[in-house]
Order: C-alpha cells, then structure tokens, then sequence
DNA sequence: GAAGCAAAAATTGTATACGATTTTTACTTG
DNA sequence: CAAGTAAAAATCGTATACAATTTTTGCTTC
C-alpha cells in the first residue's frame, strides 16, 4: 500500500532537475537500490559516510544518508529547496520521518532550515569556506600524524581500494563521484586515527567542503588531488607520521587554493549597471 | 489552555529528583522563568550558549536551551532518562516539539537516543574524556591566539564580567554555576575570534567537557581555573596571541589532568567481591 | 523462594488532521 | 499595463491517534 501521503500530486512537473523519477519509491528499506550503479567493490559510498548523525538506524537515518549522498555528489545543488511533502513522497516516508531526517542533515550544516520557509541545501559563504579548509588545515594533519602511528596493513588495503575507486570515477567522468571518494579517503584516514571526536569534526567539515567545491572550485585539473593522495600513501606505508602531517597539511593548503574566494564584487548598484547595456 | 498531553499523570511521583515542581509551568516562552535568579546582570546562561543547536527559534529551540542548561550545570547527571511524556509536560509542551529538541541535543552529543528506548543523559567514557580534551588542547589555542588579534575593548570588559560572575557564584558555592561560566569564557573568546566553525566546535567540546567533568573531576580546589582565565585576560589586554596560545594550552592540558581518568577497574567478577562485603 | 512465562502497562515510532504562516495567483485600479 | 491587494494554494508547525516495541508486573511451576 503506497501510502498516498502527499496533498496533492500534481506539482510533480515542478521538480527541478529532470532527474527525479516521478513515481514513488517503494519505502526505503533494501540497501542499495536506485543511485548509481556500484562499479567497484567499493562499500556503498552511502556507508562510507554514516558516523555524523546520532539517528537511530531507521527509515529517518536512511533518507539522511541518501539526501546527503545526494549533496555531496553534487546532484543536488546548493540552494535547492527540499519541502517535506517531496522528499516524503519520492522516499515514501511520512513528514514525520522526513522532518527528523531534515533536521539532522541541518545540524550537520548540509541543509538551512529557517521557520515556516522550509529547508534547502546550504550555500556557504566565501567565509565560511575559508573558515573549513582553515579549521581542515589544523586537525587534519595531526589526525594523519596519528593515524601514520596505528595503521594496519588492511588499513593500507583500504585506502588503495579508494584511490583505485576514485581513479576509475574519473576515468568515467563521474566527478561527482570522484569527488565523494576523494571525501571519503579523508574520513576513512580519521576513522583509522581512532579518534571519534576528531573523526566527527572531520567528516563534517568534508561535507560542507563539498558544498564549497560546488560553488567555488575553479581549477580545471582535478587531477593533482590523487597524486596528493598517493604521496600521502606512501607516508603512510612508511608510518612516517611527521611526513604524513605535512603532506596533509600541504594538500589542504593547495585544496584550498584551487578555490575562487575572491568576494563577488556584487555592489547594491550593480544591478542596474547590468541590465544598461541593452 | 494546558492541553494535557501525557496520557496518565500518575506517575508524577516518579519524578527522580525532588525538583520538578509537579504541576505543568505554563508554555515555555518567557525567558527567566523558574530556574535561578538572575543574581549578576550576567546574561542568563541559557543565551550563552545558543549557538550550536541549528533549530528555528521556536519552542523546540527554548526546550532544549533548557535541558542542556540543566546538563551543564550538573542539575542532570550522566545516565538519567529523559521520557518525551514527561519533559512534554514539564514544558507544556507536545511530544512532537520535545522530540526536536532531544534529537538536537542528541546530536550535539549531550543525549544518547536508542531506538525505542528513548533518550537520556550521554555517559563519555574514559576514552571521550580523553578525546575531548585532546581536541580542545588542539584547537582553543589557535582560537585564542586569533581571538588576541582582533579582542576590543567591549570584548574585555565582558570577559570581565564573567571572571567576576564566576568568583560570585564560587562565592556561593554554586558549583553549577561557576562550571557553567566557566565554560561560557571559553566559548566567549571563540566568539571573539569571530569563527563560526571553531565556535561550533568549541561550543560541542565544551558541553561535552561538562558531562566528562561530571564523572571525572577529582580536583578539590577550583580556584586555579579562575586563576589561569585572569592570566589569560591579561594575554588579551596586552593582544598577545602567541601568551594567549600557550596559557590556553597549558590551562587544557591543567584541566584535563584534573580528571581521574584512570580506567574504572570494574572487572566483570567485581560484583561478587563488592557483595561480599556485608 | 527462584526461574520461566504471559499479560499489562508504559513508552516510543509514525501517519495524519488541522491551524498558522508564507508564497503564489488573480484581480482590481490608477 | 504596472503596482497594489485580496483570495487561493502550498507549505510548515503541532497535537494527537494508533501501531510497534520495550519494560514491568503478576502468576504459575518446579
């Protein structure tokens, strides 16, 4: 039984991107349904990224991680305005599940919600990105410092899997993908520091990164990032931890660099200036 | 009209401890009810710490400055269950606005949420305790050094204030208080240094610090706490970032060696032997 | 009495109804 | 026809009803 939750339906041509397939999902419950296929024997990216969100595994954390997959893929753009009645009917969840998962993805920073106007995915300020690569830039590299000390051979095993995962999304030109694998490297060296609090700040701080990059990445070679992640590797396997706090810090650094932060040069006036050259 | 929520209100005599006036306070929405008195013209503790929580203003958002009022000043200990009937109809409020406000500050780390087994107050473990004031040794110097840069004089005379509501409240032996400003000085200076990431960090650390502080804190005298933020106040004074760096330091790492963090030795046979005794 | 088990109570999970607020639409008027 | 305004629609806020789950209680049996 569908459930028929939403008033009414007829709104459905309004979604945004063509990309929403109109008819109801079955409820959310089997794991790995719709998304994109899984190419590699990568675990799920929606598994990679589920440490944050202190829901209770149900249909609400599900519909959490789905969403911010979404995001971080850049399927969704920053901005763009989730009502509940929508995001209930494309997963097949009521409001109230649907507002619990809104919420928590709020707290994360991935979505805005203001009162009676509803939830959108967050637009970070030119600000706000220089505050996360800074705040990147200090814990990161002692989490890779720590991480250098205590990494297993299977550990190891990992990370390569993820830059092999990361190097095939590129070659099908799936950069969203890539660059949700390139997050995940990050957190996936946080969780092998074993250190639950820093690995909750970092994998928060890579998600609001992801909104950054959809906003302000300017540098057209994404290229350099894996060979970073390499050099990092190679740290890694040598448990040179000095080496890898400073590749890490290095890396940062240029992530940062490759963004366009210059404040938009938006004067109030500027408006009408526009619009005088017709 | 009180809208009896609860379906029975029989159970009022199971109330843990004997402060919860029994009878429902009419809806939350005056600022300084109940609560303490407002003895210095400090703002109320519970705008102190409203930074972190990403809810709309709302009734959800006045529940849960309460509560984690509570928690920090210790009027909640660790462990103590928290069910929606009856924080609903402490409030006056509905189940559907109390559950906002626990899974907001389930995910600031202040409540534990299992499914179908409601919410209650976090227990850090020896291991979190570490974590957190690892992290805070890492990140509140930075802060600090930032926050000299940029401290006026406005910004001084509050921190001022606050040194002399602690001493005021240590004056009246009300350690809940005098932790809750003291915690409130930190996050200050983390506004100051007019970060918003580091502040929501520092905001999420230092809550939790309270909870761990609850459990672990052994030092009897803590008057050497005021003694380092009067040290620090002078770093600002004189716009010494490099001092202010490494008094915070130093006072994090004072602070955490203050707790008695040595792993509880309850092995699993202990009960047998506690028992024995009588 | 202690252990096992069934019924009852309490508590949380979720959908939905209804009111409040915002946004959109349609219409009037200068 | 632009601007202003009122009606309509859409959307969110909250309480509440009912289902699912857990916890407690009371009984039986050994």
């Amino acid at each position: 039984m569908p459930s028929s939750t939403a008033r009414s339906v007829k709104k459905s041509t309004k979604a945004s991107s063509g990309r929403s397939s109109a008819q109801p999902k079955d409820r959310v419950s089997d794991q790995t349904t719709g998304e994109a296929a899984n190419r590699t024997n990568t675990p799920s990216l929606v598994e990679g990224f589920n440490g944050a969100f202190s829901l209770p595994p149900g249909p609400a954390l599900e519909i959490c991680l789905r969403l911010q997959n979404a995001i971080i893929q850049h399927r969704l753009q920053p901005g763009t305005r989730l009502s509940e009645d929508e995001v209930g009917e494309i997963y097949g969840a009521g409001r109230t599940v649907v507002r619990s998962a809104l919420q928590a993805l709020a707290h994360s920073g991935l979505l805005e919600i203001r009162r009676n106007r509803g939830a959108s995915v967050a637009k970070p300020t030119v600000g706000d990105a220089h505050e996360v690569f800074e705040a990147r830039a200090l814990i990161e590299p002692e989490v890779a410092r720590r991480a250098a000390a205590r990494i297993t051979e299977a550990d190891l095993d990992r990370l390569r899997a993820h830059i092999e995962a990361e190097h095939q999304a590129l070659a099908d030109s799936d950069m969203g993908r890539a660059l949700a694998l390139s997050g995940l490297f990050h957190i996936d060296i946080a969780e092998i520091a074993e250190h639950s609090v820093y690995a909750a700040m970092i994998q928060s701080l890579i998600t609001k990164s992801s909104l950054i990059i959809a906003l302000y990445w300017v540098r057209p070679d994404t290229a350099c990032e894996s060979h970073a992640h390499h050099a990092l590797l190679d740290a890694f396997a040598k448990k040179d931890g000095d080496a890898a706090h400073d590749l890490m810090r290095s890396h940062l650094i240029d992530l940062h660099s490759g963004l366009n932060l210059k404040p938009p040069v938006r004067k109030k006036t500027s408006l009408a200036e526009a619009l005088a050259g017709d």
